[in-house]
DNA sequence: CAGTGGTCTAGACCACACG
DNA sequence: GTGTGGTCTAGACCACTGC
């Protein structure tokens, strides 16, 4: 399925994260079409996406204009990832089942583990998983998507913070709590957990930002 | 800024709800581009967008695969579109100005009056405009492009379905409390509201899909 | 190991800005 | 009117499928 437009994709979010795009350059098909080696389609279809996760706006003209990785960003981003989480929580702890338990206390398991053996990368992969399987219990595709558009991004600034064990475990505590709602079925308690969960990660990168 | 691809999507959309289209269609490039007269690329791109708002997913090869319009489909949608209606009016209500209520309050009466005149068509561009009006105060515009992305199938059910006063009596009242809400920038009620609001509407598409 | 069909390349096209 | 640069056309390419 994957064309090498997802690559060109990834790549250009590491290097607006990287700072080697910046808000006020010009950023035309050809330019990124000799950096990324590839012919005008491939690039614009990767702009296409990055323009549907709030990466680009369209600018004067008909032009790709690249938007400013802030403060406000991130809030927009987070506020609404925190009303979407916040939802499917609710939803799962509605259906969650004997079986949907196992299956995220093994992902729950795993990211602390390694937490411990302070494999931040693994548990990164881990961590998604958790969030993965409330999506799944939840059944809602759809929101499901809008949780994944901005996952490249996060990981990649997750990496870049280079968060350390507090972190992590804060991270591994929330989601106890969430299991042990999921566990009761009890909706408004995962739905202000996961949702408060959301926050906590927003307040931790915009603190990030301000180095 | 618009090609083409803009209006064959919605095009394809609008097929799909006629029927044209049926879940089990082969759908290729060339197929759909003979039938829109075009050539591939902004068929593709039409088709990439579509499955970012849930219409196709990726079969197996690398097929395009039309999912079906059913219960479910409406069900996550409208379900993921209350959580963030809900958080945006929550922000709308704290942000609230005297100028941003006089702008809600021209969106609400001229909807009121398109639907005493019975001009429905009006009335659903009036009643976008109100919600747009909510998302404009909220300023989240990541958010709001989340709710963007569903509104030309929304239009075109809602034409389908045929509603006469009685349904657009329902939902001005709707608004009409919701104004209230964001008037004394009750955060707490403007969510609630608007979280009501939005569940109303799948019900309503629901139950017209019976027949 | 052919067939099917999505993906990429090359280049023409043309809309929009600016002088 | 001229230029810049996004958009579309045509066709080659090649991954995946099923015979």
């Amino acid at each position: 399925m994957k064309g090498r437009r997802t690559n060109i994709k990834d790549r250009i979010i590491q290097d607006i994260i990287a700072g080697v795009w910046s808000p006020d350059d010009k950023l035309t098909l050809d330019q990124l079409g000799r950096h990324y080696s590839s012919s005008h389609t491939p690039i614009r279809e990767a702009l296409r996406e990055l323009q549907g996760e709030g990466f680009f706006r369209t600018g004067a003209g008909r032009t790709f204009r690249l938007r400013e990785v802030d403060r406000e960003f991130i809030t927009n981003i987070f506020d609404a990832r925190s009303a979407i989480e916040s939802m499917l929580a609710r939803a799962a702890a509605q259906r969650c089942t004997k079986n949907d338990l196992e299956n995220m206390l093994l992902a729950h398991d795993g990211m602390a583990a390694a937490v411990r053996d302070r494999d931040y990368a693994l548990a990164g992969i881990k961590n998604r998983l958790f969030h993965d399987g409330i999506s799944a219990i939840a059944a809602n595709g759809e929101a499901t998507r809008v949780l994944n558009i901005h996952w490249v991004f996060i990981m990649t600034m997750w990496a870049a913070a280079g968060y350390g064990p507090e972190r992590y475990d804060g991270v591994i505590q929330d989601h106890g709590y969430i299991i042990r709602a999921l566990a009761e079925n009890d909706a408004d308690a995962a739905a202000a957990l996961a949702g408060a969960h959301v926050i906590k990660a927003k307040f931790e990168l915009l603190e990030q930002m301000k180095k």
